[in-house]
DNA sequence: CTTTGATTATTATAGTACGAACAATTGAAT
DNA sequence: ATTCAATTGTTCGTACTATAATAATCAAAG
């Protein structure tokens, strides 16, 4: 009996469930996404949209990205012309990101897609689950 | 009155939030972890320990990995010392993949660096809403 | 036996993510 | 006014993730 006894049941571990969670609403939401927008990118574009113009760190901060993460989604989200850049007047480290016109109806598009990616990604839950998986994931946010 | 009627609230959809909690997760695995092992690694490994011998591609999706990941992660395990990478003499296409006597070690002493890494993410939640979190990952997995 | 279709592994490309190091700039304290 | 600490943005290195393309091998059906 050299055999531990089955002591770690992988398939039960948060983390792993997690990333399969995310591995399956990432895939949900290629499947509905406009102009090849990811999951990060539309989060960044949403922000962006609610907090209208800010530097490029604060933006990072409120959607939860690295600085080094935040620069990489801006620059594709500037390529694809969603987001404008422009030097802060006020102060020569910052740089300012805003929606352009396309960015703005992008985001406008995007709400109602995004709803159903939701929904989809939940469709296995009932509502009270959807509810309690929501409640519970903002508390270990 | 243009504006649209506060009709997507990012910080309240189950893509952001499973991004956040995978972040969190994975920060607390980082603080915890041995030999700067990985969640992915992590579970790999596991998934070796419990297979036994197996090819890469079944291991990939055993542990839901991607091949282009999978290689990638067997690669890495094998320059740590603790995977072991052969060709499958009755299948030319195969590369067989174990753990080395290193790699169990590893395995066993992780086990326990688990438990902990789980149970410090889910210290936010009470016991009723741990087991609630896992059963719904479990279903939308 | 040969063609066909599936499986396996590898590679390339693109995106996300983080730590660490760096330079430029700012603001505040001395 | 100068020093000092903090902030901002950039770059590098490493890792994970997926898709698509490719090549080798295998198995099965004709």
């Amino acid at each position: 009996m050299t055999e531990s006894i089955e002591s770690y049941a992988l398939d039960d571990q948060v983390g792993y469930l997690l990333r399969l969670a995310n591995q399956r609403h990432a895939s949900i939401f290629q499947s509905h996404t406009l102009d090849g927008l990811t999951p990060t990118q539309f989060a960044a574009l949403i922000r962006i949209a609610d907090l209208g113009k800010c530097s490029q760190n604060r933006l990072g901060r409120l959607a939860a990205m690295d600085v080094a993460t935040i620069k990489g989604v801006v620059d594709r989200l500037r390529q694809k012309g969603f987001a404008v850049v422009e030097p802060d007047p006020d102060d020569k480290r910052r740089t300012l990101i805003s929606l352009s016109p396309e960015g703005e109806a992008m985001v406008a598009r995007m709400k109602d897609v995004g709803q159903q990616i939701t929904n989809e990604t939940l469709k296995p839950l009932t509502a009270a689950e959807q509810r309690s998986l929501i409640r519970i994931l903002r508390k270990i946010s």
